[in-house]
DNA sequence: AGGGCTTCCCGA
DNA sequence: CGGGAAGCCCTC
């Protein structure tokens, strides 16, 4: 028997089967699917087991498979034809497609050493009886404690031997188990007990539940504070009665012990947690659960929609708008497209909440290829918060350059009614950038075509995009005059200038690096919620899917940071964090107020935001859309073509560029090529083509040449990305 | 990716 | 002439 394998290798040009002979004592053992160990070009690799053949003609030489990695299959058939789905539709090979699906612990070379964890426990090897005679005649009071310790607790943990239970091991009183441990143990707060849905919640539930057997996607557009989340238990209590599994997907950033403790009160153990924050060998535990179905119901960030669970009832996708469910790197997948994918195999619902849809969804939801549902209220008592716009071209006039007036007097007024306090600036680090006064000299990276940031409390100027970093310098390297002063305003600066302001009160500050550390996302939060500080202050990933109940004000410092990138979703983008941020003001029963600061006071996304509108601001940037020729009446692909080489890709680029253009339907608009936003990063230059479509059956098939043609090529790499998230 | 083989460049 | 870096090829 012969056997078309799969090597651990993730470049383009092995992305293709290689024949390996079976070893006759393999061959009633091995499985499609499975991990297997051969010789490779000198080398031993791992790879999997795609195809089992019985007879195979070929003109080279033929090796044989040296062993078996694993005694089962770890890629069972759904996840097999997945793969397959995932590598032709984005254009990745297989390989790369299967260890995205995969954790850490089952990819080939992963050179941590991640095994079962095993603990020691000590238990009785005789009757309680007869031990209890001998702790009355021992004249040890050690082995007395030990013994009366394991006869309460049933079984007791050890980390080592010692005197006392050796002896009682011989006296063959107590013997030695050993269990296989879970490493992760989530942060459980007990939250409010369970609350009665309302009308709308329960509607909505009910026609979810009446269709649990169909493939539908559901978009449950609910604004924010209106229940979503126990719409979603009630749901899968319902799956769980039909002895059915389910996966909620949550953004990354919102997967803190807040959201995890809604479900472990309500599910208890029954429960997965899949999400960046664990180390390998704790999410290699939480999989095993799934493997050995322990669990019925996975939580996770964008790879957790690949859980091994069968018999799916349910998909959920919280904050279905959030960029981050499409991966932006190699296997370009989106999770929403890989839930659909999975709900046709399973015959089950997709739920796609938000309170802000995406423009995408949202016209599906209107072309009836979702099915719309809707909560218009909040749950509870709460009311909408009132949101301020203020202008701050009138501010500055005033020498207000980071705190209006309104801004102080709320955040006095609030701190004094001892609440709390949320300040939003989407820009980490202390200035946006450093320029000399007398010659004009800006701070730039010596790799990317990018402003670098300073950084106070390191006293390093830093790139954001490749992670140069060097020392702060007070002389400047043109003109060497000392006249270089730092401009624009990030979080370490705010924060300087809110312990200016309110030196008296606790203020902490959540960005890309103060939470760098495993833990410190949750920790902050947990800090926040437990009142330990005043004002939380930082950027975007302080906007979602947190609760806190005594903060009743939200200033966003500058809401044109995200507008004035150049992007055709930056008011999309906008919208959606001043409406989420919002959504963070008065929530439980005390009334919340929003303060928006901005230049463009008169901006449609600002305007729309201010007065919770969701469908204003929905169809004025559909007639943009439209005009502009952009998703959702357009789809996209974008075409990265980059190299360290200029003039090589230059030539390139043109090359393809040409290529489409002869190529493709003559409705499709190909833009292009063109320099990307940032050239340069780290020493490559990046070039691209955007392409604009809605029906082109030539499209796929030009892109796919395009891509076997560049697999041979070194000196120049293409990436296609299809619905990109980013231009 | 990574190892082996060829090519090419330069010098105490 | 020789060593070492750089480029190129192959992998069932």
């Amino acid at each position: 028997m012969y056997a078309n394998v799969i090597i651990e290798i993730s470049i383009k040009k092995l992305d293709k089967y290689f024949v390996y002979k079976i070893p006759k004592e393999l061959e009633d053992k091995i499985k499609i699917g499975m991990r297997v160990l051969v010789p490779f070009n000198n080398q031993k690799l791992e790879g999997f087991v795609m195809e089992l053949m019985k007879e195979y003609k070929a003109e080279f030489e033929i090796k044989e498979i040296i062993d078996l990695v694993d005694k089962e299959a770890i890629l069972n058939s759904e996840m097999l034809s997945l793969g397959k789905y995932i590598a032709n539709s984005t254009l990745c090979s297989l390989i790369s497609a299967y260890q995205t699906m995969l954790p850490k612990a089952y990819k080939a070379n992963h050179n941590t050493n991640i095994a079962i964890k095993k603990v020691r426990y000590l238990v009785l090897n005789k009757k309680i009886k007869e031990v209890s005679d001998y702790i009355e005649n021992t004249k040890y009071i050690k082995q007395q404690e030990l013994l009366e310790k394991i006869i309460i607790e049933d079984k007791v943990k050890i980390n080592s031997l010692n005197s006392t239970i050796n002896t009682l091991i011989k006296h063959g009183l107590i013997r030695i188990i050993e269990e296989e441990e879970n490493r992760y143990h989530p942060d459980i707060i007990t939250t409010k007990k369970e609350i009665k849905l309302n009308e709308q919640q329960e509607k909505v539930t009910e026609e979810i539940i009446n269709s649990l057997e169909n493939s539908i996607t559901y978009l449950l557009y609910g604004i924010t504070g209106s229940g979503k989340t126990e719409v979603y238990i009630q749901i899968i209590k319902e799956v769980l009665k039909k002895d059915k599994t389910a996966i909620v997907l949550v953004p990354e950033i919102s997967l803190t012990a807040q959201i995890v403790s809604r479900f472990t009160n309500q599910f208890k153990d029954n429960i997965a947690i899949l999400h960046s924050g664990l180390s390998d060998g704790e999410r290699y535990d939480e999989y095993r659960k799934i493997i050995k179905k322990e669990v019925k119901i996975v939580i996770g960030a964008r790879s957790a929609i690949f859980a091994p669970l069968t018999n799916l009832g349910i998909i959920i996708i919280d904050e279905e708008h959030t960029p981050s469910y499409k991966q932006d790197s190699n296997p370009r997948y989106n999770a929403i497209d890989i839930a659909k994918k999975r709900s046709k195999y399973h015959k089950c619902p997709v739920v796609l909440g938000s309170a802000t849809p995406s423009l995408e969804s949202f016209a599906r939801a209107s072309n009836k290829v979702y099915k719309l549902l809707t909560l218009t209220k909040r749950a509870g008592l709460a009311t909408l918060p009132k949101i301020h716009i203020v202008d701050m071209k009138e501010e500055v006039k005033k020498h207000n350059f980071i705190f209006s007036n309104l801004l102080k007097l709320k955040i006095e007024e609030k701190l004094k009614n001892n609440e709390q306090v949320i300040l939003l600036l989407n820009r980490r680090g202390y200035s946006s950038m450093i320029t000399c006064q007398a010659c004009g000299y800006v701070a730039k990276c010596p790799r990317c075509d990018i402003s670098l940031t300073y950084h106070k409390t390191t006293n390093t100027l830093r790139c954001h995009y490749c992670g140069f970093k060097t020392p702060k310098y007070d002389i400047c390297p043109n003109c060497h005059s000392n006249e270089l002063k730092d401009y624009g305003l990030g979080t370490q600066k705010l924060e300087e200038e809110i312990r200016k302001m309110f030196p008296t009160y606790k203020i902490i500050r959540m960005d890309a690096d103060t939470t760098g550390k495993k833990g410190m996302h949750s920790k902050i939060t947990k800090e926040f919620l437990e009142h330990k500080y005043d004002i939380l202050l930082g950027t975007q990933m302080i906007a979602k899917g947190l609760d806190f109940p005594l903060v009743t004000l939200v200033g966003v410092i500058n809401a044109d940071m995200s507008l004035n990138i150049a992007d055709f979703r930056s008011s999309e983008r906008t919208f959606q964090l001043l409406s989420q941020v919002s959504g963070r003001a008065g929530r439980a029963g005390c009334p919340g107020e929003v303060i928006i600061q901005t230049y463009n006071e008169k901006h449609y996304s600002i305007k729309y935001a201010k007065n919770h509108n969701y469908l204003g601001f929905y169809q004025e940037e559909m007639k943009l859309r439209k005009t502009l020729k952009y998703p959702p009446y357009y789809y996209l692909v974008l075409v990265k073509i980059n190299s360290k080489d200029y003039e090589l890709g230059f030539k390139h680029a043109h090359k393809i560029g040409d290529f489409l253009r002869k190529n493709l339907d003559k409705n499709t608009i190909i833009l292009g090529p063109t320099m990307a936003n940032v050239f340069r990063i780290n020493n490559i230059y990046n070039y691209q083509c955007i392409i604009k479509y809605r029906n082109d059956d030539n499209l796929f098939k030009s892109l796919k040449t395009i891509n076997e043609h560049y697999k041979k090529e070194n000196k120049v790499d293409i990436a296609i990305d299809f619905e990109p998230t980013k231009l």
